[in-house]
RNA sequence: GGCUCGUUGGUCAAGAGGUUAAGACGCUGCCCUCUCACGGCAGAAUCAUGGGUUCGAUUCCCGUACGAGCUGCCA
């Protein structure tokens, strides 16, 4: 049997990096076996709709190589793939009235105020579970009521014996005590589906195989698994995915500042790390591999390899794995991401392809690059204790006298190249019978303004150009001179 | 509170009834080096806890603690 998995999102914002991952394991469960990989819109709630957020669902699964084989955009045949789409088209209602006429579902004309007096507070949360009061109405009664338009909805009606089991792909068999089923709504007042029972139906009518999604709804289960039973329809695989956690070891949220997949590419990762990162959050390989493209993730993606434990989202690791990417990209595509960084910091006319490589093996994230190339555009103001350097032997003094001797080299240097420079600096330290790092520490410093920089002084100059590179060693004995 | 799930270094994690308990990030040190980074090498650091079962348990079972999720006309 072909596999049909889905992704079945709310439209109600960026893209949580825990449903990002739960949409990627899904995918890479249905591609590894050459199956379907469907989108769903699940817009059910009217009330948290959030303007344009389909359009970042598409967007992202499109940045991300998530390609769905059946989605709103491309129909196969068991559309419309929106489910407020689906609730005009009567699917929910029809469904649900098959339940009442089964049994396994009523009427209940309840309203807010009831309810209320159901809740109870325990441990500071709002507790409510369901009396079954109009489970008892007679057909006469709930025609009455339905006739003179009293507000309604539908819900699931559970036994109070008995015991319902369920099997998860990685939990194994779980088993609850019917009599802690509540009854849930199935169809609310507003006459939309709540999202238990448009999952059950639309998967179901979808041909999904393996239900996959976050570990939240392992509660809820079993409750499918009596609606499945009560239309006689067959059970999906299920696969629980373990939760993402923040630092705090709390469900990642908003607060942590990259809880969404947007915020991470508009903090400088590539969607390919972000991906690759999140497949290894809960998930291992069989081999020590780490680095892994979609593409080899669908060849080596087991999913009973997939954990139980939820994972701690690592910023920093997530940083390191970002730079492995950046490392491995060519001098080119480099560039073409680091430009507008680079531009961020300079403006003058050099060489940005230079600078780019410079930070090439030196950044995880694009936006570590302004601060690192900024003194190419201007030297910063800096402390002439900069200039003291315990393994180059050098301090104020010492390199006050050495920037003096070497201005008029400098002068007199016509090629300005990195290895010309280095080789003049070079014989002027052999000469003076100094450890060439007391010869460049100075002029590094100098040129640079900076306690560490990404490249040399001699590759600094050359990028500089005789003329800057000597106002700036000029500058820098004024400031040695001024402040000894 | 109830129900369900989980617990291997700081983090991601492999692993198996008997192992020196992998690997990665981070950290520390060393090497390389025109600073830094890259790269290389080395090191510190882990089986929550109490009972069983067993010749032997971190691995299997039970309890406890801790954590998480659910307990919505949200998904």
């Amino acid at each position: 049997m072909k596999i049909r998995t889905r992704y079945a999102p709310s439209p109600t914002g960026r893209m949580h990096v825990g449903n990002l991952r739960t949409a990627l394991y899904a995918y890479l469960i249905a591609k590894h076996e050459g199956g379907d990989f469907l989108l769903r819109i699940e817009d059910t709630d009217q009330v948290r709709q959030v303007e344009g957020a389909v359009d970042i669902i598409n967007r992202t699964l499109a940045d991300t190589g998530l390609i769905p084989d059946e989605s709103p955009d491309k129909d196969g045949g068991v559309g419309p793939y929106v489910q407020s789409e689906r609730v005009k088209a009567g699917i929910y209602d029809r469904y649900a009235k098959e339940l009442i006429e089964k049994g396994e579902a009523y009427y209940c004309f309840c309203d807010a105020e009831r309810l209320a007096s159901l809740t109870q507070v325990v441990d500071g949360k709002e507790i409510s579970v369901y009396d079954k009061h109009c489970l008892h109405l007679s057909k006469e009664e709930v025609e009455e009521k339905l006739a003179a338009g009293v507000p309604h909805v539908i819900r699931q009606n559970n036994p109070q014996e008995g015991t319902t089991t369920f099997h998860d792909e990685l939990y194994g068999d779980i088993e609850v005590e019917n009599k802690e089923l509540d009854d849930m709504i199935l169809i609310k007042s507003d006459g939309y589906p709540t999202y238990n029972f448009a999952n059950v139906v639309d998967d179901h009518l979808m041909g999904i195989t393996h239900v996959v999604r976050g570990n939240e709804y392992i509660s809820s289960t079993p409750k499918y698994n009596r609606l499945y039973e009560a239309f006689g329809w067959e059970v999906p695989a299920y696969i629980h995915c373990p939760l993402i956690m923040g630092e705090d070891k709390k469900k990642l949220s908003k607060r942590s500042g990259h809880s969404s997949y947007e915020d991470l590419i508009e903090q400088g990762f590539l969607p390919e790390a972000v991906v690759n990162f999140i497949a290894l959050l809960g998930w291992s390989p069989d081999s020590n591999e780490e680095i892994f493209s979609l593409e080899q993730l669908v060849k080596e993606f087991d999913y009973k390899r997939i954990g139980r434990s939820p994972a701690v989202f690592d910023y920093t690791k997530l940083r390191w794995m970002n730079g492995e990417y950046l490392k491995a990209m060519d001098a080119e595509t480099f560039y073409q991401g680091a430009e507008k960084y680079l531009k961020e910091a300079i403006t003058k006319d050099l060489d940005l392809k230079h600078i780019a490589e410079l930070c090439h093996t030196r950044i995880e994230i694009w936006p570590d690059i302004p601060d690192m190339v900024d003194f190419f555009e201007k030297v910063p103001d800096y402390d002439v204790s900069m200039y003291t350097h315990k393994k180059s032997k050098t301090n104020p003094e010492i390199a006050l006298k050495i920037l003096e001797e070497e201005l008029p080299l400098l002068e007199a240097q016509e090629d300005f190249t990195n290895d010309a420079l280095f080789d003049m600096l070079k014989s002027y330290s052999a000469e003076k019978g100094i450890k060439i790092n007391t010869a460049l520490w100075p002029v590094r410093t100098a040129v640079s303004g900076k306690a560490v920089t990404p490249a040399g002084a001699s590759e600094i100059m050359e990028i500089l150009g005789k003329e800057e590179s000597l106002a700036r060693v000029r500058a820098a004995i004024e400031k040695l001179k001024a402040e000894s």
